[in-house]
DNA sequence: TCCTGTGAAGATATTCACAGCC
DNA sequence: GGCTGTGAATATCTTCACAGGA
């Protein structure tokens, strides 16, 4: 399996962390919304703000994609926009295919902020014969049988699951077959992928059981200062929990 | 905002890295699949395997929690599922309110996974009076201006955001004045939220964009050595691409 | 003066490698 | 001998703090 790798001698100093790339699409959203009401520039403070994040941070993330801002002034909200649209690969469309038609897959289907940027839904398959033909959000499902051939008329590189658990692997293991090799699974299960195909997880119970801990670390701290809390629970405008993070994602308490 | 933190005196040693928070999950769903199977023990590096994850990783996150191990034999499954969901705080049941039930809410409605540990749905709340009293998933709709109500009287500390867009703070900052004090966000927007709440996002199209990157780069490293690829894109049993980055999320896979 | 770009420091996370117990 | 638990080494990520260009 995957080994060290000292990664290929061509491109060179193509070497953007990956926590840089993950956070590549927050700051676009950011800057799609400034664009769309015609701000011309932008500072880093501002689009950090923007972003949820820190601006030291956005900064350097910009850093790795090369020098595109003016000390003293800020960014060029349109270059930006063109400069990590291109970074992300989605200067090119990317038709993406969804399996497994059920309850989240049609609501995925239906999802609009998918064609906005650079992804199209070339197809939804699923394995229920009573469901093909039928459309979903304009886009008639097709049987499971003929998921092969429609990976390739399409030249479809990136794949949707949101079959049941039991059937996923299945499934990424035929797209992976039939050439898909970045794939998006909201089922429950860890897929097993040969090397070069990236998996990413979308998992509802997974996140709720990182907010449990959080809450229940919240709840054993309350004996401190138990107080304020209860008094807020009523309906103030915005009031609750004490202190806490505000990091990335959730975390620890000060002082 | 939120400047260094030295952070609480008390508790001490409560320290479980996030990252590993964030994998307690991940090992107790597959704990789950092996005693559902009574599968007394499982060493560290079957479980690992399982998880997706690499053994010594898995065991140093577990010393965070405890020596629950023997070594020279590895773990008790049931006892691991017990201590994990112990400590994720899913011996206790959390109810759960969704917000927003379009296509996504009524989706993530109908989930199973959702009940089966430690979560119960509470209660549906949408803006739209046409479906209030209608039923989604065996639980009625209910409306918006009861929100507040709705919170209090089921003791609801975690939120579900499924709303569109423009509405997501609206009623993030509602359910916070409730009392929520974890936001699970699906909405494609930067929630502000005061200290002390946590929010976690989830959401489709930066995950897709992220797979972009990754894929475009694989593009541009094809043109390497092509000629693999290109015989593979056929119909073999697994095949494609070369390498590719396998660190975070993307699964990886064993040999 | 304002704000970017970035070395260097600090914090987290991952992996190695082996001592210690069964 | 087998497998856990964990210091120590490494790698990755974040934040600081300030030099330097507009």
């Amino acid at each position: 399996m995957a080994t060290g790798r000292t990664h290929r001698p061509a491109t060179r100093s193509r070497g953007i962390p990956e926590a840089t790339v993950a956070r590549l699409p927050l700051y676009l959203r950011a800057l799609t919304a400034l664009s769309e009401r015609s701000v011309p520039t932008v500072s880093s403070e501002e689009l950090a703000a923007a972003a949820g994040v820190n601006s030291a941070k956005l900064r350097k993330d910009f850093s790795y994609l090369g020098s595109y801002g003016t000390r003293g002034v800020g960014y060029d909200v349109e270059y930006l926009v063109y400069q990590i649209s291109r970074e992300l690969g989605l200067t090119q469309d990317w038709p993406v295919v969804i399996v497994g038609i059920g309850n989240l897959g049609a609501a995925l289907a239906n999802y609009g902020g998918f064609a906005s940027r650079g992804f199209r839904v070339a197809a939804l398959i699923d394995a229920d014969p009573q469901l093909a033909g039928k459309p979903v959000a304009g886009i008639p499902v097709q049987h499971t049988d003929d998921l092969e051939r429609i990976i390739q008329d399409n030249g479809v590189s990136i794949g949707v699951i949101a079959t049941p658990a039991g059937a996923a692997q299945q499934v990424c293991d035929r797209l992976v077959a039939a050439g898909v090799t970045s794939i998006l699974n909201f089922a429950p299960t860890v897929l097993t992928v040969p090397d070069g195909v990236d998996v990413r997880k979308v998992d509802l119970s997974i996140e709720l059981q990182i907010l449990a801990f959080h809450e229940q670390r919240k709840a054993g701290e309350e004996s401190a200062a138990t107080a304020a809390a209860a008094a807020v629970t009523a309906s103030g405008t915005e009031a609750a929990a004490d202190q806490g993070p505000d990091g990335d994602v959730p975390a620890v308490m000060p002082a």
